[in-house]
DNA sequence: TGTTTTTTATACTGTTTCGCATAATATAAG
DNA sequence: CTTATATTATGCGAAACAGTATAAAAAACA
């Protein structure tokens, strides 16, 4: 480790910290990277395209390349800040307590906000729409996108498991199986939500396989 | 109808017909469109070059355009092929007559042949993968998409409404409900294909899903 | 044989693309 | 005030892009 330079102290945090040494930066990297997250979203890899990033960002090329790397670094930053976001949103949903309809009815709220937002018509899910076609061909984002999958399994897997604890779901039910069929009801949302379709329609379908999941019962 | 050149006998069907007046054509057209089909399968609309189509299928620029017209008309004629191929290996299963359980698995294994295939990796599903990423802009592309689920949907809820005129299900079950999670566990299937899930786990997934739709009972 | 018709082949145009090289600017440090 | 550092601003350049104009080729017709 040969290096002069104190190294900033770990400019994570947006803390504006001990003022830097060289011309203060014109933007705000987190408020850059959603914006470029917004584009990659409404348009995808490869339909969005340097100009338009530069313009959104109000970053100039070069700025570009100097906080966030080339094109695909860039998709790639803003794919891991869509599903920290998105892993925010559902959090607490996931760890408070409470019971099975009801986490299930509020995490599917969610997932539609997300979905449906964007001023020009519903942006989707990022894994659904783009990062899962990049997969087939592009390990590193294959990784996420297994990650993701593997992650919203495991936590209604778990959802589903303390429900069955407690005796609000039959002892015959199978948490690993009910956990992959929630998973695929927010797979078929994200789909259809793109293509437009109400969010009245997106919650019946919700209400439908929350009904299947946990007995039609009320 | 001032038209004076007889027209050529509807040449929709491949028949050689009575000897045409110019050059012969030196592609066939419906394979043309399936070299296409797999490119924007591959690579969807925006990452798929006319340089690439053209190579794939063997014409050149101008008789692309000839034959399906510009780039966005080639897909959409693409991806109508797409879907007249899915039906027509879909539509005997939903036609005959059989338990709801075997019928379940079958269209399952259709899908994933579907999806599956590929040289170059899972090309997972059309409408899912390019089609409804790009109906959020493109009304007629959007209608495509659109159709296809409500389609899928109905053939779904009239096996599961059959099935339970025959008691293989509970009076209770609900053919539309149970419809919208056979759809969404498709759904899921193919998004997972794309990103290289193997087909072990694919089956195991739609098994899970049979067994909460029909019950658990072998 | 010569004309008409249909397709293929070549090449061009103007635009857009990504990435980077270079120069100007703004701050801290010495 | 000078130097070092870090960023912004401008714009180049080679390649790729979609679409089309023009010419050559291959068949039927007269």
């Amino acid at each position: 480790m040969v290096q002069k330079t104190k190294t900033p102290p770990a400019s994570g945090s947006d803390a504006p910290g001990p003022r830097r040494r060289g011309r203060p930066r014109a933007y705000q990297p987190d408020v850059a990277l959603a914006k470029a997250l917004d584009l990659f979203r409404k348009d995808g890899f490869a339909a969005t395209s340097l100009d338009e990033l530069s313009a959104a960002t109000g970053m100039n090329r070069p700025s570009l390349y100097g906080a966030f790397g080339d094109k695909r670094e860039l998709y790639i930053k803003s794919y891991q800040r869509y599903r920290d976001d998105a892993r925010a949103a559902m959090r607490d949903i996931f760890r408070e307590e409470m019971p099975i309809r009801k986490r299930l009815h509020r995490i599917y709220a969610v997932a539609l906000d997300i979905y449906l937002s964007g001023e020009a018509g519903p942006r989707g899910c990022f894994t659904v729409m783009t990062a899962a076609s990049e997969a087939v061909a592009d390990p590193e984002i294959r990784a996420m996108v297994l990650e993701g999958f593997a992650e919203l399994d495991k936590a209604f897997a778990s959802c589903f498991r303390l429900a069955k604890d407690k005796g609000e779901l039959p002892a015959t039910a199978d948490p690993a199986v009910l956990a992959q069929i929630a998973s695929a009801t927010i797979h078929t949302i994200a789909i259809r939500a793109r293509a437009r379709v109400p969010r009245k329609e997106l919650e019946a379908i919700a209400k439908g396989a929350i009904d299947v999941m946990c007995g039609a019962g009320r």
